[in-house]
RNA sequence: GGACCUUUAGCUCAGUUGGUUAGAGCGUUUCCUUGACAUGGAAAAGGCCACUGGUUCGAGUCCAGUAAGGUCCA
């Protein structure tokens, strides 16, 4: 066997492990009937994107638990691919086109498109190669991408089933319009931004009352030509006498009526609210209810037309604000206008503030709504955590209809067709429904020159939120019988971020509903039964991690710097469950340590002694000689199987820095400051040697297969060093964990109370360590000890004696009379001298044995009083009051002790 | 306006159905190259657990309210 380097080298391992693991297709999920399926889809990232950190935390926590699942004895799979993010790639590939000073339509569509594949099979996709480097465990000979041929089928084939039972409709209403891509967005391309600006207070006169005015704010005079009423609350004293009455509306003159709605808020201005439909969300609503005929002012590029009137024709919105507000202070309608900030949603690729408008798009009436909030509220689907449930409650008690069509040529073209020579501008449902005028098909139809096929395509969520069954080759039968769909489906768990709890996660339950399984149970439905929400990743300021702030790490340079296990570890243990997360490179760095820390604990085995049969548990447990167990063999091991329960106890709450904290704390804490220690005096002695080595053995093994998820290069590059696998299996796939019982059943009989009695001696040389220090005394100086104590407490200290001895530097430690001389501490075993060349300071000494009597006089007064109430006496359980008991019956001995030594002093 | 989250050491966070003297990592200070590891070891300092009430023998933990910060929805 090679010997282990001093410190570990991340690179090599990494590179060498992860093309072994590919080659020997280790990712594979396949069908095995004798194995519990573990299915994790990946939420596609955006086939333009690239690695960020938040892609990090996200995929680490996959293969955490895909690995995990490998390693019980499951079939895992975990089904990678991209989606195809419609208006982020069809703006990458215009920009590269304006570079060319071209546009996408000088092209053409087909043309265009060829462009968009081409920057596609180039450059697309990088986002899943640097998973390579994370040691991403997905199956990658599955990769799926939402434009594929097999899933554009798909995506149509639910549009025009949808279609034809009357899910989806054609209609002009309110969308998110960005002037410059020239399309509707989804609410989550659209990002609020407070903006400063300015609020104007505007009088309408009023037709009748000549002289009298009825008064308005609004932040967006320019749309006044398109105003159609002045709306006010229906219980507003001050305007009850005026509903009913007409105002004449400024810059292109009109009589518009003043109305009462519920929807106006009394408080806010004057309570009078000027109505654009074409152009406000609420006002569009309002004119709904009241019949009022919206007049859209604006063009889609956001330049103002002809209805705006001469003054503000031609003008771009912003240009048109500017010049409203010179017409209205000329016409004398401007009352005033003061500083203002609002909310303002901007395009999130454009980074232009997005229009509200009113335009003909397609809509899809949600199907399943209530079914997906039973599957939540019924725990068929699990949250974790729990509480993003009532989120989701709430958006679908709330919900509205989709708007799934997008003004783009990337995605995929709505399989609608109109008759040549219809007005879509006048379309009706009942030319929505006649196969005369419209046509819906997945094929088309038969005579094409008759027909126009619809320009828009859908909007990339209506592709993804099939994700988890089209993936597994739904709905083509033989397609799905080769990708396990009957095995894998419904998936076990999704990871995801909770920005996308609507978007994504809810729409994916309700598309699994209503397409799988038809007619069964809706469990067998669902397409998974745990979502994981991660956090949000921020920088130290607590800021999201933006690329314009230029605050993200580039998670490429940091596997380089710490790792690609130190940076998963380091990640992990910072990301506690449902909270955001501050990134701090310091954390990372400590993931890193820790690797080498597990790194010389393998050396340090492989240095102490031959290696053995290390094949199996089995052949390790036998190695055990339980016959010479010291109280440190058995305490190790004791805390070898409550950290499995731990961490078994984590997987299952989705608890992975807890369990990251688990590890890190018996590794580094209980194994190599304790156990490792003591183990140098245990291997100078061949009575105790073998038996060592095999529990250090026995430790190692558990902690390579507990650690694996997280880490999981080093650990399969010990394993193989260590002797754990055979030449040619691997820990990630041919090994199984086994769980505490199943290892205390290789009959590993422990003793429980060895295990406290090392804590306690633990104590001591902690305490003996400070009070060397304290004393001016290196840890490593060989002092001197006379300790006072009883038989019975000596007779401990003596059969630990070598290893007390290397633990706290002693080159003596006697039995005998303490010397009032010499610096002394009181311990649970006696009382401790130590011998000092220089003599003592009996005054200094004095002094701090009176602080210490202080302390533990507070301490006994405490205890005593609780012990004296009766109430407490009466209604404490019996291990608590126990407990007070001894603890006080532990501070009136340590402070007689205390007492003797400062009597002893003078 | 509604919902949710957060507030514990200088910083970032744990704290499991309420129970001894509240923990970890990082940072700070002191000491230590001894044959696993200086990516390390030993030790120390550092906390009215945001605030105000309440329940309880007992509250960081449960309840009510207040304040500050954050997220989402309207």
């Amino acid at each position: 066997m090679p010997a282990i380097t001093k410190s570990y080298e991340p690179r090599d391992v990494e590179k060498k492990w992860y093309a072994a693991w590919l080659s020997a297709r280790c990712f594979a999920g396949k069908v095995n009937p004798a194995r519990s399926p573990y299915c994790i889809m990946i939420p596609p990232p955006n086939v333009t994107g690239v690695l960020t950190m938040g892609h990090v935390l996200n995929n680490t926590l996959q293969d955490i638990l895909v690995r995990r699942a490998r390693l019980e004895g499951r079939e895992a799979l975990w089904q990678p691919g991209t989606d195809h993010a419609g208006i982020a790639t069809q703006t990458v590939v215009e920009r590269e086109l304006r570079k060319q000073k071209k546009n996408r339509r000088d092209l053409g569509r087909d043309k265009f498109l060829e462009q968009v594949w081409s920057w596609r099979e180039e450059k697309g996709g990088i986002i899943l190669q640097q998973l390579h480097a994370l040691g991403a465990s997905a199956d990658w000979n599955r990769t799926a991408f939402t434009m594929d041929p097999a899933y554009s089928q798909a995506v149509l084939g639910v549009f025009v089933d949808l279609f034809r039972r009357g899910h989806i409709y054609r209609g002009k209403r309110m969308v998110n319009w960005c002037p410059v891509s020239l399309t509707a967005l989804s609410d989550e391309e659209v990002i609020m931004k407070p903006v400063k600006g300015f609020i104007y207070q505007v009088r309408y006169e009023l037709v009748d009352s000549p002289g009298k005015f009825i008064e308005v704010k609004t932040t967006r005079p320019e749309t006044i030509p398109g105003d159609v009423a002045i709306a006010v609350h229906p219980d507003d004293p001050r305007y009850a006498a005026l509903v009913g009455k007409k105002v004449w509306r400024p810059l292109v003159r009109a009589q518009i009526p003043i109305i009462a709605d519920a929807a106006v808020d009394p408080e806010f201005g004057s309570g009078a609210l000027k109505i654009t439909p074409a152009h406000d969300k609420v006002d569009f609503e309002i004119g709904q209810r009241q019949k009022l005929a919206p007049i859209d002012v604006l063009n889609p590029d956001a330049t103002l037309n002809p209805l705006a009137g001469p003054g503000l024709a031609g003008l771009d919105r912003f240009a048109g604000r500017k010049k409203a507000v010179e017409l209205l202070q000329e016409s004398g309608a401007l009352v005033k206008e003061e500083p203002y900030e609002n909310s303002i949603g901007y395009s999130e690729r454009a980074d232009v503030p997005v229009e509200p408008r009113l335009t003909w798009q397609w809509w899809l009436k949600y199907p399943r709504v209530e079914e997906a909030k039973t599957a939540v509220r019924d725990g068929h689907i699990k949250f974790y955590p729990e509480r993003w449930s009532k989120v989701y409650l709430h958006w679908l008690e709330n919900i509205q209809d989709w708007c799934i069509s997008r003004q783009l040529w990337w995605g995929h073209r709505i399989p609608v067709w109109y008759a040549k020579g219809l007005d879509k501008e006048k379309l009706t449902s009942a030319d929505l429904a006649d196969p005369k005028k419209v046509h819906v098909s997945l094929e088309g139809p038969a005579d094409k020159a008759r027909w126009v096929q619809e320009e828009d395509v859908l909007d990339t969520w209506a592709s993804s939120w099939l994700w988890p069954f089209v993936t597994l080759g739904w709905p083509d039968q033989a397609a799905m019988e080769k990708a396990g769909f009957d095995y894998f489906y419904p998936t076990t768990t999704l990871v995801t971020g909770p920005d996308i709890i609507f978007f994504w996660v809810a729409r994916m339950i309700m598309a699994g509903l209503e397409f799988v399984r038809p007619g069964e149970p809706l469990e067998r439905r669902i397409p998974f039964k745990h979502v994981y929400f991660t956090g949000i990743i921020r920088d130290a300021q607590g800021r999201k991690m933006s690329k314009s702030l230029g605050n993200s790490p580039d998670p490429l340079d940091l596997i380089t710097k710490y790792g690609a296990d130190g940076l998963r570890l380091g990640i992990v243990s910072i990301a506690p469950q449902g909270q955001d997360i501050r990134f701090q490179a310091d954390r990372i760095e400590s993931g890193k340590n820790f690797c080498n820390k597990l790194w010389n604990a393998g050396r340090f085995r492989q240095m102490s002694g031959e290696m053995a049969n290390n094949s199996t548990l089995g052949a390790i447990t036998a190695r055990l000689e339980p016959a010479k167990f010291d109280a440190d063999d058995h305490a190790i091991l004791v805390r070898l199987l409550s950290t499995t329960r731990a961490v078994d106890r984590c997987f299952a709450e989705f608890e992975f820095s807890a369990a990251v904290q688990a590890l890190y704390g018996f590794f580094w804490n209980d194994f190599c400051d304790w156990y490792v220690e003591v183990s140098k005096t245990k291997l100078q002695d061949p009575a105790t040697k073998d038996n060592c080595l095999a529990i250090q053995d026995l430790v190692l093994r558990q902690t390579l297969l507990l650690l694996h998820p997280f880490t999981p290069f080093i650990t399969e590059e010990l394993w193989h060093r260590l002797g754990y696998g055979a030449e040619g299996a691997f820990l990630m796939r041919d090994t199984h964990i086994e769980n505490a019982s199943q290892i205390a059943g290789h009959g590993v009989k422990l003793d429980t109370a060895a295990a406290a009695q090392v804590e306690q001696l633990k104590a001591v040389v902690s305490q003996v360590r400070a009070f060397k220090a304290e004393h001016g005394e290196a840890a490593s100086k060989a002092s001197e000890f006379v300790v006072q104590a009883s038989d019975a407490l000596w007779a401990v200290l003596e059969a630990n004696l070598v290893k007390l001895m290397r633990m706290t530097g002693a080159a003596a430690i006697r039995r005998g009379a303490m010397s009032p001389e010499a610096p002394a501490i009181v311990t649970a075993f006696g009382s401790w001298n130590l011998i000092k060349q220089i003599k003592g300071d009996p005054a200094a000494e004095k002094v701090r044995l009176k602080k210490e009597l202080e302390a533990i006089a507070r301490h006994i007064a405490g205890t005593e009083a609780r012990l004296a109430n009766k109430a407490f006496t009466d209604k404490a359980p019996a291990a608590v009051l126990d407990g007070a008991g001894k603890q006080l019956a532990d501070q009136l001995a340590r402070q007689a002790e205390l007492k003797r030594l400062l009597a002893a002093l003078g």
